[in-house]
DNA sequence: CGATAATAAGTCGTGTGCGATATAAAAGTC
DNA sequence: GACTTTTATATCGCACACGACTTATTATCG
């Protein structure tokens, strides 16, 4: 009874492994891209925003400077970013898209449609499923505050 | 309609940033064991069946032996395995708990209550939710396979 | 029985992730 | 206006996570 050391009642597990499963079938999409799936968040997070700042997208992504600086010079080695000093405040980096970057967005199109078939669930199901998530995740962040 | 690159549309992203807030509540609490998040994940698989092998235990937590093999080498650099040469099959390797690595798991007992509380959740709910997660995480292995 | 294939674990390179810390610029204080 | 504090980003060290490859051992097949 007092026992709750096992693997298959931890919903933190489900999570973990169900994380990797998503990077599993992302990943052939995303070769074709060059990018990695951290990569294609903040893409995504610039094709609905451009210029945004490090910490502006890191807030979005919920990842740290040292996680997002290095990911983000890849990202402006691979052609598809500039990262600027703001004029107003040099402590800020600006994120700009280049020409190549905005491009790639009409190659990023197909690839919501490919991970929601792999789910095997419609629409409507995902909505339900993603927000119950999304409300477990504000707890956990609530309370790790 | 054809724009489906919304970040705050894409479950993967709930699921990606969901694991990351588990991580964070985790951290204070594995600390005190000396325990990393996937550390702690082999142990309570090795807790439940002790004397499993290197792949065996890749299977249950969905990891490779490149990501396992630095793991468990830090575990019996902790003292809580060890990892012996099968006698019957050369190429196997088996894990086994050490007194202190068996010994360890009492001060773990607290562990998945506290996980639970920060989740805001009764078990009802979690079960519910982490039935979910799990189909979700088989129907996107099947399709990556 | 000997050559070949399959299997188990390990190594290596790349890319996250984060905590602790550093650096530099801006904001606040006296 | 010099001094302190805060803020934004970057650097460093450590630990995953995996793909590609290597090595050693076992299984299979002619």
């Amino acid at each position: 009874m007092s026992d709750q050391l096992k693997l298959d009642t931890f919903i933190c597990f489900a999570v973990y492994t169900a994380s990797h499963a998503f990077n599993r079938v992302y990943k052939p999409l995303l070769d074709e891209l060059g990018l990695t799936y951290p990569q294609y968040l903040a893409m995504v997070c610039l094709w609905e925003e451009d210029s945004q700042t490090v910490g502006g997208l890191g807030e979005k992504l919920f990842l740290e400077s040292s996680t997002l600086t290095p990911l983000l010079k890849r990202l402006e080695t691979a052609g598809y970013i500039r990262r600027e000093r703001s004029k107003q405040d040099e402590r800020v980096v600006v994120l700009r898209l280049t020409e190549e970057g905005r491009q790639l967005k009409e190659k990023a199109e197909t690839v919501p449609g490919c991970i929601i078939d792999a789910s095997g669930r419609d629409a409507d199901q995902l909505g339900r499923l993603q927000a119950e998530i999304i409300a477990l995740r504000e707890a956990l962040n609530k309370s790790a505050a």
